[in-house]
DNA sequence: TAATCGTATTATCACAGTTAATACAGTAGA
DNA sequence: TCTACTGTATTAACTGTGATAATACGATTA
């Protein structure tokens, strides 16, 4: 079974295109939207489709290896590994990210009960409730 | 009266040193740690108490006159100018980091209770309560 | 066996950040 | 008024990183 798998990339970004690449794959491998085991596209393939060197995918794919989020061997191609640490220490990561902003906000005169407030009215527009 | 202000740079960072220099005094402004009208280093005094270029300063310095943080003029020097409006949009920003990063983590299948329930958690450790 | 796969290597280019060396005009203090 | 300091501008050179290009090799699959 073959899965088109469609990333994009902006050429305008700050952002490093082998980044982007890499960061689209570990999305869509963390999410499930591929599943472990699941064929990603090759090097040349994905390079052509997007219009970038193959190289470029290279790194990219070099970045997700180390990562193990995937595994790949020649002649063979690259599939995706899930993982249910991967995720997480994603989910962790992010905690940290929230800890640091909510850092600043308090830096900037913010109280701990305006700031919860905020993030209340977030995440009830933001996330679904309930499961 | 003249207040010493001290900065740190870190050679290490990814981030370049331009941007270190211009985000640490948008800090402390922005925190009032440097009042309105209060004098910054001189672009030549900075350059050598911190060991980096003339140049390099001159260049976060502009930054943060385009963004009205600060205020200078040849021979006098240059001074820092707080503004309620941008500390009020520094939060907005924040807040909109918070949340692109609670949107990533529904995706990673939290829901709203548990992400309301860490935050909580997190408010409570780090921030101080009723103002 | 031919085509496709990942992988590695080398070279070249573009760009951003940094340093260096000056230069000039405005300001403040002695 | 002179001197020293200020911000500002300009030009050149160097560096590291990201991207491209052109190959090459071994493994695998149909």
């Amino acid at each position: 079974m073959e899965v088109i798998i469609i990333i994009s990339i902006d050429h305008r970004s700050a952002k490093p295109i082998c980044y982007q690449v890499r960061d689209e794959f570990k999305k869509l491998i963390l999410t499930k939207a591929v599943r472990n085991g699941e064929k990603l596209p090759s090097v040349r393939e994905l390079a052509s489709s997007l219009a970038i060197n193959p190289n470029t995918i290279q790194r990219a794919y070099r970045e997700l290896e180390n990562e193990g989020m995937i595994s790949s061997a020649p002649g063979r191609g690259v599939f995706a590994v899930w993982n249910e640490g991967h995720a997480q220490r994603q989910i962790e990561t992010h905690f940290s990210e929230l800890t640091e902003i909510i850092r600043e906000l308090a830096t900037l005169d913010m109280t701990g009960e305006k700031i919860l407030a905020r993030l209340s009215e977030i995440i009830e527009r933001e996330v679904k409730m309930h499961d």
